[in-house]
DNA sequence: ACCGGTTACGTATCCCGTAATCATT
DNA sequence: AATGATTACGGGATACGTAACCGGT
């Protein structure tokens, strides 16, 4: 929100209304005393205030990020069976699930495919722990939430293409993409997701190829090319500053995807951690 | 409440029901999907998942704690004028009034004793930001929270007297104390404090007079002697295992101490933060 | 039987969404 | 007009306290 510039749109990003983000915002800052954010007709800018507090909170934030992680660490995790509709599970979920996997490694994952209709049965059934299917769910005993839904992100090193927002196919070409070795799952996914809305990889020219995300992320950093990442794997570095974040002209993914799950069950240690991290709000 | 190892014991540290305690852990716990406490039949114990997220909760505390002193200092502070009651303002705020001015070095305090009635009505009036008293508020419009009772604690090394959670004077005096200079205002604070109670100063052995608290907690980490300090100085020491509390034999301030303040009034910054500082609970 | 934690339930408060309003371009 | 934030108000969830209920010494 603090990086948006923009309540109404924060709320999209939260899903909750534009008088709800008001609302909170105005309650810290009768809380702190002071102004955190100066309203203009076209938006709103951090104060002084506001930017030691928005810098707390993501330190706080990765504090319990981290909390998550060390506990779910502790035990033996359990499988987690995912169900998804065609759609989401063959192009947006990979790279969700890949991202979700960098950060709990424990963690052992199952994905099957179904249709909408049949996930949501198997959810109710336990057949499956949580279903993610386009659309809110239809079945009574069903609780469905939104998800962050933007799936892929053109990364560059914050100096390149100054102003924009996003950039197409082209100008990635242009510029050189660093991606995964062939054959790597992640590099599938996204191949797949390219080809699905019509951007085929080979419109773009690939630069060099590297057998990890970290290498991928430092390389673009350094300025040595552009990438196309799950968002949930650049969030940090982009809250932070180190890369930005550009969506890609022709990509969108924008189904407005939800997850669902038995809203009387009590979901495994594995399964709640998985469920937040879908839920997670990406900027703020 | 994961050093107390007592819900019902913690509860009346936060001014809570046991059942709230159990329902706030209850609720945690599900969200981890881990058990934090063991429940054993004399009390709680703190399970290893229980103790990493205590771990990181503490260092959250901390950050917000920064965070607020951060913001505080952005501004020029204005002044605070607190009203209190006779008993409260001469022996108990004392040594609040100093601990908070550490933390909060650019804040004004004023202090003035008046009549608890009186308190209340220059409170309504504006003419006090708030009000300390003894018992809860009996004026329509002022609202009356209950504060952190106990203002004086000893403090030794962690390893003198092992086991034991209070002390009598004289085995302070034993001991040897260690205090501010005469003429201090902590100092006289204290020996106010203490001879309201009964309880010369002169029935305690002084080993050495320093000039800043924070000698006073070093010497006493080292083993030196111990010291008679507020409870709000050491809170952090104490929780980090580096200093011990123990409470004084003969010595009870036990009075319920309410803070009071006109609910629809908005504070200044400061005076927010002061009614924080007075309301925190300081274990946990 | 007592101490300590849990369960059950009624109430008060908080938070969100809808709708109306204000301000700026 | 249109965008974007604030205010007003009704409904649902949350969190508390009281009281009744185990389970272990």
């Amino acid at each position: 929100m603090a990086r948006i510039k923009s309540f109404s749109k924060a709320a999209k990003l939260l899903h909750l209304s534009q008088p709800a983000v008001s609302a909170q915002v105005a309650t810290v800052e009768r809380r702190f005393g002071v102004r955190l954010f100066d309203r203009y007709s076209h938006g709103v800018e951090l104060t002084r205030a506001g930017h030691v507090v928005f810098d707390y909170a993501e330190k706080i934030n990765d504090l319990v990020e981290s909390m998550e992680r060390e506990v779910g660490a502790l035990e033996a995790d359990s499988e987690i069976v995912i169900g998804a509709s065609p759609t989401v599970g063959n192009y947006a979920l990979p790279c969700t699930l890949w991202a979700f996997k960098q950060k709990y490694p424990a963690c052992v994952l199952r994905l099957e495919i179904e249709t909408t209709q049949a996930v949501q049965k198997k959810v109710l059934e336990n057949v499956f722990d949580l279903g993610v299917i386009e659309g809110p769910a239809e079945l009574a005993g069903l609780k469905a939430v939104p998800m962050q839904a933007e799936q892929l992100v053109a990364v560059c090193a914050p100096g390149a293409w100054p102003g924009r927002e996003s950039v197409s196919p082209e100008e990635l070409a242009e510029r050189g993409l660093l991606t995964h070795e062939r054959g790597s799952g992640l590099r599938e996914a996204i191949e797949a997701c390219l080809n699905h809305v019509g951007i085929g990889f080979d419109r773009l020219k690939v630069a060099a190829e590297m057998s990890t995300t970290d290498a991928i992320k430092s390389a673009v950093e350094s300025g040595f090319g552009a990438a196309i990442l799950p968002v949930l794997a650049v969030q940090r570095e982009v809250r932070r500053g180190l890369l930005k974040a550009l969506s890609i002209e022709g990509l969108d993914l924008t189904m407005d995807i939800h997850l669902v799950y038995r809203e009387d069950k009590q979901h495994s240690r594995s399964a709640g951690q998985f469920m937040r991290f879908l839920t997670r709000s990406v900027y703020c």
